[in-house]
DNA sequence: ACCTGAACACCGTTCAAGT
DNA sequence: ACCTGAACACCGTTCAAGT
């Protein structure tokens, strides 16, 4: 169903005992740590390792290697965050669009943004092809949960749903590492996300079927000729 | 004026001499075929050396250290994005806000898409804090280039123009970025292309000052409680 | 089952010597 | 002015030995 990670990036073995699940634990952590102090071109095994309190030799027990352990890094973190907006589109079930768009982008902004310094952090940390399966893995769930949201919506309906979804999907991820990676003070961000809800509202209403009466010309055919250029 | 470039990443010493030149020619080529190739964890300075027909000693006159010559294939990318982007904003003085949305994703869409894989390589190459400043100075640049061009729209106007050019900035460069971060097939990634422009319209119209009659209810209302929380 | 740390191959960077 | 490549410090990864 969903992709499978990468074997070779897989955990090598997984905590049994409780000693084992505490030192996994400290290894994340002082990844974190690690990262946040020194940035990616200083975090180095024996670096983690030293601030983690084992020796190398126990995280190569658990990791195959450093990447494997950005790897799980990446994975954790982007877990808590489709879990929080699957939860937030669930909530917004037969709602109108614009509550959905205001949860939406809510939601995913608030996930980001409570640490922010982490977010950071791992947004540079995914060096590699790898991270791909990773990021297309977490894009298909979250396309799935405001696929849904959207069909449920109680007053609109669109020609080419699964289009105006990703199309959506794709300008609130953009633009909320766009705020992070042009490190725009946070006032102007928190004007940006404002922006950003007036900016997928007046999407989704420009591209929503017309209920009742059809409207040949008007904004709704700026739709209608992207689509059928894609036949 | 734009932000000096760290001093640490500058090259150590300009060619002076024709052959010199074509040293550096090389090594800019054999980076990005380096990367292509073998990806950025297997980006070498011996590789890179070896595949430019010169000696590692030779990179390292130029180049103070690898993230320099990193950060030197970003500035030259960008600096062929930026010029793009400013000739057609340049292009578009005086016309409607529809004809710029248009020639501003096409142009920026366009700049990205001629060598996909070079777009998408220099996306993952750039780690550590250190091309902050890089992306930093080309934000900076097409916000001015895109300001001048909204502030010349025969159709419309803005309460706040220059967080509307922050809000659509953002949306654009992130919405290409991430498409090519998940690696969207081409047909969609063209349809997403089309929406982001539909998208981008239907916020400019929005957002825009109503010329004559003041219509408190409506879309415009939206912007104005935005832009009224930030003070 | 879990942990240790010396040992090895390889990478970034330098510098004395060459044209 | 430009180029070379052996030499050094350090990093990723392994594995025999320990509890």
């Amino acid at each position: 169903m969903a992709t499978v990670p990468p074997a070779h990036l897989t955990p090598r073995k997984r905590p049994r005992q409780a000693r084992a699940t505490v030192t996994v634990d400290a290894i994340f952590e002082a990844t974190i740590q690690v990262l946040l102090a020194d940035g990616p071109n200083r975090l180095t095994t024996t670096r983690v390792a030293q601030r983690a309190g084992v020796s190398v030799g126990t995280m190569y027990q658990y990791f195959p290697h450093k990447q494997a352990l950005l790897y799980a890094l990446n994975e954790r973190y982007l877990e808590i965050v489709a879990e929080k907006v699957e939860r937030a589109c669930e909530a917004q079930h037969g709602a109108s669009i614009g509550q959905m768009v205001d949860a939406l982008v809510g939601a995913y902004w608030e996930a980001k943004t409570v640490r922010s310094d982490v977010t950071r952090a791992l947004y540079r940390s995914a060096v590699e092809l790898d991270t791909e399966s990773l990021i297309e893995a977490f894009g298909r769930r979250v396309d799935a949960a405001t696929a849904a949201m959207l069909a449920s919506a109680a007053d609109a309906d669109f020609a080419d749903p699964s289009v105006v979804n990703t199309t959506l999907l794709t300008a609130i991820f953009g633009a909320v590492r766009s705020v992070f990676e042009r490190n725009l003070p946070s006032a102007l961000g928190g004007e940006v996300r404002g922006q950003l809800v007036v900016m997928c509202r007046s999407y989704l209403e420009a591209v929503k079927k017309e209920p009742e009466r059809a409207a040949p010309g008007g904004p709704a055919t700026a739709n209608r000729t992207v689509i059928d250029d894609a036949g």
